[in-house]
DNA sequence: CCAAATACTGTATGTAAATACAGTATGAAA
DNA sequence: TTTCATACTGTATTTACATACAGTATTTGG
């Protein structure tokens, strides 16, 4: 790939920022506007250069139909978004969506699976499964619906609040564990709604 | 916002997956052609109650101009995509881009920080980090350039691979330090290179 | 049972947008 | 000095696209 002039790059960057903002690329007018350009071809022969220089990728003749290419976007694969929640007081379907604290949006290469539309993030607190390498201001991301296997970490209501555990069966027996000498450990886990299993972990830079 | 109609799902969803897979939204005639209407003013009109209930956003006139409103995309961030490397063997600006093996996207609001473009990640190998807590398979993201302070989490290249460690200062002398008793202890930092400084850490799920 | 909303067909139209053709000015390379 | 690529102006043309009008089944709610 060649250089760029600055010019071209500076189309570039507004095209990047036009999609960004607006989620669709600009048209070839709308460049030459905001460049102050008084006619359409000296955006068609930038936009020429830009693809000829393989950093974009055109459809010829369609509308807004350009894609910029970068090494990164190449590998880069779908972005999903998963909402988070502060905790999941009750019903699951109810909640979703609605009352969403944030979003945490990853792709699903670096997190090595495909999240379905029952999964969601919450945010831990506190130490309670350190011992599973889970510490506290992570991002969980869980998965709603299917079953526990033993073993497996999972969130549950407990006193109204969304806490995570391990599922352990011990003789036939559901139970939860927490893993931390300090906190109370074997719940039954009959009474206990299961919200959803762990999937994988985000863990924010420290403030 | 009221229910969608099943019909009206599935041309929300074909929009959605189409704006990922193309980078634009399709036009209302290839809208059309994917679910066979053989008039536009089909889609015209599935448009205009999608509009109406209020899950996208139109400006008329404008080709290809629609976008789609969902709760998550109002809260969702900016994405930013690191390249990922499988190690970094000598100089850090020519390796940038080339060689990446892969892109972690995440949004810097749930990465907890703004990734500048010195940003990168590695796939953790083994299990040197586990008393910080960093699991084999994990991905780090590492800011390089920055001086790491003492009790960062470090990536130095040793023996031509970059190998996570805790920097440490002891009599005003940097060492770096495995987080696990099987590893060997306290290498001088002088005669390394210390190639990014722990930012975030994303836990994919196991396979 | 009727009214209203959904889910379309079919044709037509205005315009937004890409493109084509003909030029001009400027700086770098040869 | 010529040549070539960049960086445009200006006008014209074609087509891609959104939209408007007229009409028909089917479903849903009161």
């Amino acid at each position: 790939m060649k250089e760029l002039t600055p010019r071209q790059q500076e189309i570039l960057d507004f095209l990047q920022q036009q999609h960004q903002a607006n989620g669709s690329m600009p048209s070839c007018q709308e460049i030459a506007g905001h460049f102050g350009f008084r006619s359409p071809n000296a955006v068609t022969e930038h936009l020429r250069l830009l693809r000829q220089k393989g950093v974009i990728l055109r459809e010829p003749g369609k509308a807004r139909a350009l894609r910029i290419v970068t090494p990164l976007q190449k590998l880069r694969r779908c972005v999903q978004d998963i909402p988070l929640y502060g905790s999941i007081p009750a019903g699951f379907a109810e909640a979703r969506e609605q009352q969403a604290e944030g979003c945490v949006s990853v792709d699903i290469n670096s997190v090595g699976y495909q999240p379905t539309r029952n999964a969601f993030a919450l945010r831990v607190t506190g130490e309670s499964m350190i011992g599973r390498h889970i510490l506290d201001g992570d991002l969980v991301i869980l998965e709603h619906g299917p079953d526990p296997r033993n073993g497996e970490i999972v969130a549950a209501l407990i006193d109204g609040e969304s806490t995570l555990k391990t599922y352990v069966v011990k003789q036939g027996k559901p139970y939860l564990k927490a893993e931390n000498p300090k906190f109370p450990n074997l719940i039954p886990a009959q009474e206990l709604v299961i919200q959803g299993v762990f999937r994988a972990l985000i863990r924010p830079a420290k403030v």
